[in-house]
DNA sequence: TTGTAGGCGTTATCAA
DNA sequence: TTGATAACGCCTACAA
């Protein structure tokens, strides 16, 4: 194997092969402008020779650039893995990072596991300069501990009281425009299915919705999604009441609901109509495609990488909301059933 | 807040603190023999009140630990999206990485984008210690560059000539198991359907399979998927001939496939038996459920990553074959339809 | 068992 | 416009 590794190349390397000093090579990487346009040239020919570039870690050291941003995911393996959101937010974070020339340090830790730890150590080693906090709770820890530890941080979510700067997907009329729809469709009682409750924008969607059914002389209803149930389809169409309508938190519910909902004797949208609150391709192979919301990801991507760009220079940011929800209707939604009306 | 970021606590610091000299913290943190147990638990104790930890970019340069694996994945947003691969694999990389300390740095890029130039930018920069591989083609550039380079890597998916190892889910017995299945439902004829044309491992495949059909008296067919056509399902079924069943190699496909028969009046499976090659979550929310192969992405991530630690340490690897494909019968295989039996 | 000194590759400061 | 020189924070000989 040919030795590959024989000697790393470094600035001096590139300095003495265009007969200049370090620093100047520094300053031309560092577009310093205290260099004549002909050394410069000299000294990029030679990097390119050398296939040179600056080490990160030595910059890291000398306090330049070189950042990273954190984001650890505190889901078991299924949960992650069964949700296109995280898809579609690490496609969407990509692009923005590589312009900026930053990393992305990702990890997945068991929702029993220590998380601050890990974000304590991240921060400790200086292995990342700023977090992205996904899943963000009520009351979650995390805001203190990252403000304890004056981490640049940001989330993707309902804004929360305190310091840490939110993206956010404006969420402003989409409400309306759901129970709009149902309404439309001769739905008289609605459902929203929320999937974690203790996450932070639960609350906040839940009056939003009270809201817009109210206005509309639809009535409101909440359940939970039960995954632990025995068959947590049956399960949940079994608390639907007399809503003939349910909007769905998650895509992957509203999928397993639509999937599965006539092996319990409930047709879909015949008599239920399902819309999901987050789309993605999953919502066209299930049968019948699901009524949902595109929600804007790659763009809130975008607006979370800038946000913390700010915030490691040193800037302050205000919080962003990004909108752009906007219903896509398919084939989970359809008049309201007739035969219900008459149930108590 | 009490100003946090006043200063970085430094490994002089936590010295300073426990009444010793750096070089005896960094014995600590390093697992050195050379420190007495008493002053080692002083040191440890002063590190964690000042909450420090050794700078990863500072022992990047030294020479030390801190080691991160580079996954440059050259796909569309879209097709990254939607292949649930992707997310078993991520899921299954964090784990052997969070236990080695390895960060993970992973990026997409657009298929038109020049991918080699990143995998220089990120080996000179030193930002990534080794790569991993994915959706490695015949004749691939990678693998030369890599080698070029120096750079630790390791390929996921079929062995190819030259000196980049690989980590394989074996196949073995796979096909084996399909076409014994679907001939012992009566299939006759059993077309493969291909995704990715220029795959590596696709030629490898077509002969296991070919091979796999011959012994078994099973006419074998390959057709690959063409997703630039109209109506891709369509297209496809209509390029099928005699054969009764087919095995994708691509879940994705095989779950639009089933979804979308229907709609063109092919059965599924009644009319056409399918077979996913690879299996998540998605196979269990279509309708028929898909019969597929479960392969063990999360062993291959742990294989890989073990592989290219040795690789870093500057031992030499062997090629890995992580075996435990299985096959899960679920409801898109059925006997085969009688009325084909009278064509020749 | 502990501490000192030098080096890793880069950036920043300041003099030439 | 350039180039010494001193950080940056840590690691590793080697000396005490």
């Amino acid at each position: 194997m040919s030795e590959p590794s024989t000697k790393r190349v470094t600035i001096a390397a590139v300095a003495r092969r265009a007969g200049v000093s370090p620093s100047a090579v520094s300053h031309v990487f560092n577009g310093r402008p205290n260099v004549s346009e002909a050394t410069a040239a000299r000294i990029r020919a030679a990097a390119d020779e050398l296939n040179w570039r600056p080490n990160l870690a030595s910059r890291k050291v000398s306090g330049g650039g070189g950042r990273s941003l954190g984001l650890v995911i505190a889901r078991s393996r299924g949960t992650f893995g069964r949700d296109p959101f995280f898809m579609r937010l690490l496609a969407g974070l990509t692009e923005p990072l590589a312009e900026l020339g930053w990393s992305l340090s990702l990890t997945l830790v068991r929702p029993d596991e220590d998380e601050e730890q890990l974000y304590r150590q991240w921060w400790g080693e200086q292995r990342v300069d700023a977090f992205l906090l996904v899943d963000v709770r009520d009351d979650d820890p995390r805001l203190a501990l990252v403000e304890q530890l004056g981490a640049p941080a940001a989330l993707l979510g309902a804004p929360v009281p305190g310091p840490v700067a939110s993206v956010t997907v404006g969420d402003g009329t989409a409400f309306a425009e759901a129970v709009e729809h149902l309404a439309g469709l001769g739905h008289r009682s609605v459902t929203r299915v929320t999937d974690a409750p203790g996450l932070a924008h639960t609350r906040a969607r839940d009056e939003r919705f009270r809201e817009a059914a109210l206005t509309r002389g639809v009535r409101a209803e909440v359940a939970a999604w039960d995954k632990a149930a025995d068959d947590p389809v049956a399960d949940l169409l079994g608390r639907l009441g007399e809503s003939t309508a349910i909007i769905v938190d998650s895509e992957t519910v509203a999928a397993e609901i639509v999937a599965h909902a006539p092996e319990v004797g409930v047709r879909v949208p015949d008599q239920l109509s399902v819309i999901a609150w987050e789309d993605s391709w999953v919502s066209t192979i299930v049968r019948p495609r699901l009524t949902a919301f595109d929600a804007p990801v790659e763009e809130s991507a975008r607006a979370a990488v800038a946000l913390l760009e700010r915030l490691v220079r040193g800037e302050d940011a205000a919080p962003q909301t990004v909108s752009g929800r906007r219903l896509l209707v398919r084939e989970s939604t359809a008049p309201a059933p007739n035969n219900r009306e008459e149930s108590p």
